[in-house]
DNA sequence: CTTTGTGCAAAGGCTTTGCATGCTT
DNA sequence: AAGCATGCAAAGCCTTTGCACAAAG
């Protein structure tokens, strides 16, 4: 007898971690999330997905920045008007310097926060350490 | 004929900017945030006056607020689940050490980091320097 | 008396979730 | 073949706004 039963072998492994799974989606929102030295939010990135022809959904726009977010390769913060704001999470890393009035910008590095941060974060007994900083002022013009 | 008529004189004046009135609403909300040394959201306040007995609108609450900041007598920031926090513009400042798992906070001094803010805008002709500073991690327990 | 502030409820905007289908593994 | 990912639309939550009434100046 030609036995064509397969043997039920128990298949669902229980996924510890099992890693997202590659999609078209995924990719172009993560990509996109890259290409932005900035913070989008998430509507901003399902526009600009949509102006490259490489339209997503924004319910996916919106998940697949959420998983980012927990798998700690992007940044997430809050706008002043309650939009949410992603950023990947590269290893070079600045912070802004805003004016209240004419919103001109200027890019900072601090290694000396950078140092900081990580002290404080370690001394608390915290690790995967990231932070968010921005300075706000009125610019010598205004 | 007896002139009962009162003569109609222009009583709109452009009232440049008057002062908001004092009101009980304005005046419990006013001290609820003076009282609390951390941030609030608008709800927290609204629930906090329930509690004390000085039961005030929410939609009275978030107005308040509203002209506080504008006024510039409170800083508005937003939690990471979108809610806005105001907190009375002290003197005092921290800054927060928050675990992206449990959600644990560790309050912080960072007079360091003050210092540089201060420098680093000066050095850019900024003035009227403010800042935001948040870290967040993994904590022992998680 | 005029104007501003308040309450309530409805509307608005951003984000999340349910469910059927498609695609990755 | 099995299960996660996606889309769409509906639901949720925080916040703002419209309108009638009350209070302050």
């Amino acid at each position: 007898m030609t036995d064509t039963g397969t043997p039920r072998m128990e298949t669902t492994m229980t996924s510890t971690d099992s890693a997202p799974r590659r999609t078209r989606q995924r990719t172009a929102v993560t990509s996109a999330l890259r290409e932005s030295d900035s913070f989008r939010t998430a509507q901003e990135i399902h526009d600009l997905l949509r102006q490259h022809g490489h339209a997503v959904g924004l319910a996916t726009v919106y998940r697949t920045l959420q998983t980012l977010v927990e798998a700690g390769e992007a940044d997430v913060l809050r706008t002043a008007d309650g939009q949410a704001s992603y950023r990947s999470c590269s290893p070079e890393h600045h912070h802004h310097l805003v004016c209240r009035h004419c919103g001109r910008t200027v890019e900072l590095a601090a290694p000396d926060v950078e140092r900081w941060a990580q002290a404080v974060a370690a001394e608390h007994g915290f690790a995967e350490v990231g932070h968010h900083l921005e300075l706000t002022g009125r610019c010598a013009t205004c």
